[in-house]
DNA sequence: CGCCATTGCGCAATCGTTTGCGCAAATCTA
DNA sequence: TAGATTTGCGCAAACGATTGCGCAATGGCG
C-alpha cells in the first residue's frame, strides 16, 4: 500500500536475497535454513514490517476472516454466542468480525454484501427479526461460502444450523407452572415466521395439553416481545372476564414488562401469578423477585456454529451434506414462579 | 481469487472490450458513456459478478473499514455507541467491523495486530480493563493508522478522545443523594488506573467537599465492580461501626448488587438507604426499585467518535491535532434514590 | 568417479482491480 | 481550414505477498 509501510521487498534488499525468500522464511518454509529465518526476523522486527494481510489474502484466496451477524449486540445471549465462535475460531487461525444488523432484513442484506466483497471465508448468523425473504442468504450459499445459522435460523437455505431445543425448552417452562399450581397459564408469543418462536409456542401448547387443559387463544398474545409489548399484554390480559394466573413468555424482556405492570396493580408475583421468561439474559437475576427462565447455553452454541463452519472448510462446499445440530436447554427457576 | 466467480475479465470479454473500461464504468468514471456503463452493469448482473474488496483494497490503498474494539459487546452502552459510529460511518461509505477483546490487553493487543494487518483505515476503541501499557496503541499511531478512544481513554497516546464528563456526572449523582437528605454516602469506586473511574470518584469526593461533609475512605471500596463485587462492598460496609445511608456506585452492575444484599437484609431503598449507578444499562428499569443512575449518550458518543475519524482521514494523519470531546451527562432519577 | 537426493535459494508469474498516460476520432472555435 | 479541446476508450504498470518450477551446490552411496 502505498505509504511509508515496509514491505517483503524492504527487507529482501537489506539482505540480499529475494521477495519469494523473506517470505518463505517469514511464514517457516522448510527449503529456507533456520539461519535464513533467523536474519529475516531480525530486520523484519527492526523495520517493523507488518504483514499485508490484503495483498496475502488475494494471492492465497482467502482471508482466514469469519463474520458473525448478530440482530443487536446488547443481548448478552448474543454476545456469548460470539465469545464461543471466538474461542474455537481463533484457535483455527480465524479471525472474528461481528457485524450487527440491527433486526434490519435491509442492513443485514448490506451487511452480506460487504462480507461477500470481503471475500469472508464464511458467515455465522442469527437472522434479522425482519427477514421474510432469504435471497441474501441464498446468494452466499450459491457463492459457496460456508454459512452456518444459529438460534433464528432457515431450514430453505441449505444452510447448517445450530439451535436449542426451543420446544422443549417452553415445554419444561411451562410444565414447571403446572406443578407449581397456576391454573390458567398464559403465553407471549413472538412473530410466528420465525422459527425460534413457532416452536416454543408449540412446546407451550404440548405442555398444556398433557396437563389437561384446555389451549385459550385469548391467552396468547403475538408481537416483538420487548418490555413494552409485554406491558401492553400484561394489561389485556388482566383485562379478561377469565383472567390467567401465569405466563410463560418467549422472551425475558416481555417477562420484565408483565413483572411491572404486575407489580403496580399490587398483584404478588409468585403466590398470585407466575411468570416464567426465556433466554436466561443477564438481568434475569437482577429483577425482584429473580425471573425464572430458560438458559440456551450461548456459549456452547456458539463453539458448535464454529465446528461447523470448520468442518464445511475442511470438506469443501460442494462436498459438505448441511446438517442441523439441536442443544437441549436448562430450566432456572427463581423467585418469579416458586410458589411451591 | 482461484475459483468459479466471475471478475471485471469475464465482464471485458463478454463486450469486447478491456478491464480498464470495466473498471471505469463500474465506478460511473465520467470518461465512460452511458451506454457503455448500462452494458457493463448489464453484464455484470448476469454473471453474478461480486467485486473483490480485497483486490480493489490492495490497489487502492485503503480498504474502507472501520474496526471498533469494545471490552464486552453485551453492556447495552458498548452496544449503542457502535450503533452511533455505524449511523455516521456507514453515510459516508465506511464498513463497521466490531471486534471484543473481553477486557483482556492480550487479547485487545492481538486484535490491534489483526486489525493493522487486514489494513483498516481506522481504529476506535475502547480500552479493555486490564491494559496498563499502551504499546499496541502507541503503535497504530506510529503508522499512521487514524485512532479515536472513547469512554475509556488514555491520553498520553496521542489519540482524539470522546468522553462523558464523568466528574460532572459523579457530581450529580452524589449531589443528587445530599439533596435526598442521605447523610453518610460511600462509593464504588473502580480501578484507578482507568481514567473514567478516576474522575468519578473525583465528582464524588467534590460533591462532598461542597456539601461540607468530609471524605472517608472507609466508605470508598475499589474493584471491578460487577455484581458479586458490589455485594461484597455493601457487606463490608454495613458492617462498619458507622455504615452509610447511600451509595455512589461507579457502575450499575455493581449498585444491583448492594441492592440485592439490602433486600436480603431487609433494609429499604430507598427510605433507609440511597442507591445511585453509572451508565444507565438497560436493565436499571427492571430493578424493583428502578435504579438511579447517570446516562452517557452513548449513541452520541459514537456519531462524535466517527465524525473524528472523518476529520483525521480528510486532513491526513499528519496534518491531524488529536483533541478531545467532552460531552455532557444526564441524572435519570429512579425509586432508588428518590426519598423526598 | 558418477549418479541421485537433498538443501537453499532465485525467477517469474499470479491474484483482481485501479489508474496515469496516450491515442484516435469527433467537435468546437477563431 | 487549422488548431485546440473533448470524448471514449486501450495499454501497461502498480499494489504486496505467495508459490511452482528450476538451478547450483553439497553430500551420500554404489
Amino acid at each position: 500500500m502505498a505509504n511509508k509501510k515496509s514491505t517483503i521487498h524492504d527487507i529482501a534488499r537489506a539482505l540480499g536475497v529475494t521477495a519469494s525468500t523473506v517470505s518463505r522464511a517469514l511464514n517457516n518454509n522448510p527449503r529456507i535454513s533456520e539461519e535464513m529465518r533467523r536474519q529475516v526476523r531480525e530486520v523484519a522486527a527492526r523495520l517493523g514490517y507488518e504483514p499485508n494481510h490484503i495483498a496475502s489474502a488475494l494471492r492465497r484466496g482467502h482471508t482466514d476472516i469469519i463474520g458473525v451477524i448478530v440482530p443487536t449486540a446488547n443481548r448478552s445471549f448474543f454476545a456469548n454466542v460470539v465469545r464461543g465462535v471466538q474461542a474455537i475460531a481463533q484457535t483455527a487461525g480465524y479471525n472474528v468480525i461481528i457485524c450487527q444488523s440491527n433486526d434490519s432484513s435491509t442492513e443485514e442484506a448490506n451487511i452480506i454484501d460487504a462480507l461477500l466483497r470481503l471475500r469472508v471465508d464464511g458467515i455465522i448468523a442469527s437472522i434479522a427479526r425482519e427477514t421474510r425473504q432469504f435471497v441474501h442468504f441464498r446468494k452466499v450459499r450459491q457463492k459457496g461460502i460456508p454459512l452456518v445459522l444459529f438460534d433464528r435460523v432457515n431450514e430453505d437455505i441449505g444452510a447448517s444450523t445450530v439451535v436449542i431445543d426451543d420446544q422443549l425448552g417452553a415445554y419444561q417452562a411451562t410444565q414447571h407452572l403446572v406443578q407449581q399450581g397456576y391454573r390458567r397459564i398464559g403465553h407471549f408469543a413472538g412473530p410466528q415466521h420465525l422459527n425460534i418462536y413457532k416452536y416454543r409456542l408449540r412446546g407451550y401448547t404440548d405442555a398444556l395439553e398433557v396437563a389437561g387443559m384446555a389451549v385459550d387463544g385469548r391467552l396468547i398474545c403475538t408481537g416483538n416481545l420487548d418490555v413494552a409489548d409485554g406491558r401492553r399484554y400484561m394489561e389485556s390480559l388482566l383485562a379478561l372476564s377469565e383472567p390467567p394466573d401465569a405466563i410463560f413468555s418467549a422472551s425475558d424482556y416481555a417477562a420484565v414488562g408483565a413483572m411491572q405492570v404486575l407489580k403496580e396493580r399490587g398483584i404478588s408475583v409468585p403466590q398470585d401469578f407466575g411468570i416464567v421468561g426465556f433466554a436466561n439474559e443477564l438481568f434475569t437475576s437482577f429483577t425482584d423477585p429473580g425471573l425464572s427462565t430458560v438458559d440456551q447455553h450461548s456459549e456452547r452454541m456458539g463453539e458448535f456454529a464454529a465446528r461447523l463452519f470448520l468442518e464445511e472448510i475442511e470438506s469443501g462446499a460442494e462436498a459438505f451434506l448441511p446438517h442441523k445440530t439441536v442443544l437441549t436447554p436448562t430450566l432456572i427457576v427463581r423467585g418469579s414462579s416458586r410458589r411451591r
